[in-house]
DNA sequence: ATACGGTTTAACCATTTGGTTGACAAAGGT
DNA sequence: ACCTTTGTCAACCAAATGGTTAAACCGTAT
């Protein structure tokens, strides 16, 4: 009796085979070949392509949430969560290079499952980021602009350079060494750029 | 004999599920049903599935790239450029919903693919932005940065809130209509964040 | 030892899917 | 008129694919 271990083992190779190639890409047998095991165990344990999908997608997206968080929910300071965002996200993709893309991906498959995800107790809420901004304006510290806009901009600046990676390497016209170089140096980059158009520089106080 | 129509017809009819779909959940039957001819007929003008494929991927990239190119190889005034891709790209896009996404994720999964654009004459080449790049730091125009962060930037800020729409939609917690609002903004917003970031301040020449 | 529960497998099944074939129609040249 | 080329279709085919089944396996409680 494996039990409990197979059903880990089979989310871990669906995880690999449906990042990579998507849920229309991917292969029942080549799932279960990844996880050594029987075809009719991967319906033994979760019904269907579908259901196992599914799985995979939720677990993928509880993994980019809190991320998210980051921006949205931590109480520090805005300049200095805009760093750490920054910063920190880098190594969690190099972590789990196919998510982003695979969330992304499937959600515009697949409009309607962001309303399952809505209603996950720990989905992301903007409220918080909304005020902070708000009051970061009020206080002359930033210069005005809409909470809505500014996360748009963190997010596309940090999420973009990879998922975008096949296109952005052949415009940019360097190899995967020296784009990665240039990713790393986002690190910082991407938080001084953004800090850099917002702050109000007239109040120096 | 309609003969000329049919292949257009074709083509037409398999751009729209190829890029709703992808390679792997686009089906030649439907293809065939939208085109309204025989199944039988779209290997009789384009061989297979892939070549099919190819014909729309390759089409779909020629309509991207002069929109690159325009931040890349037009003659204006750096800010000037900035403003007038960031106003222009919305349009298009409004044009073409499908097709940033299509290409983005059909060359996650054949990053082999961009070796065949990139031998294509009017393949964007970031060379001449360089130098101008370069320049306007050297003048004091703008503050110190890499022509290839700033490019990544640009493109970022562009693309990704069309890929990211339905993450980003969720997350701001905003309608389809009030999207578009925040959408239809970012037209001239985006410019000025990036111009913002970038631009001397203590250089009034 | 035996019976029982969950686990695992090989073999199988129905459907889907990309692709082919052969007949036939419609021009177009001679 | 007749033959060749091109275009179109219904029917067909083999392979792939998601899913099922019935039997075997195996640890454990009786």
């Amino acid at each position: 009796m494996k039990t409990e271990n197979t059903e880990t083992e089979i989310l871990n190779a669906a995880k690999e085979i449906f990042q990579q190639k998507g849920m229309a890409g991917a292969r029942m047998q080549e799932i279960a070949d990844k996880a050594q095991i029987n075809k009719a165990l991967l319906h033994y344990y979760y019904r269907s392509k579908q259901l196992l999908f599914e799985a995979v997608f939720k677990s993928a997206f509880m993994l980019l949430a809190p991320q998210l968080n980051k921006v949205l929910n931590d109480d520090s300071d805005l300049f200095e969560k805009i760093r750490r965002f920054t910063e920190n996200y880098v190594s969690f993709v190099i972590k789990h290079p196919y998510l982003p893309n695979f969330v992304i991906q499937e959600l515009n498959k697949n409009p309607e499952f962001v309303l399952k995800l809505q209603s996950e107790k720990n989905f992301p809420s903007i409220d918080k980021f909304k005020l902070q901004v708000s009051d970061a304006v009020k206080q002359g510290v930033i210069m005005p602009i809409e909470a809505e806009q500014l996360f748009i901009n963190i997010i596309s600046l940090n999420i973009f350079p990879f998922i975008g990676e096949p296109l952005l390497k052949a415009l940019v016209n360097v190899d995967k060494e020296s784009y990665n170089k240039i990713l790393e140096n986002r690190k910082t980059e991407v938080a001084e750029f953004i800090i850099n158009s917002i702050k109000n520089n007239k109040n120096e106080n």
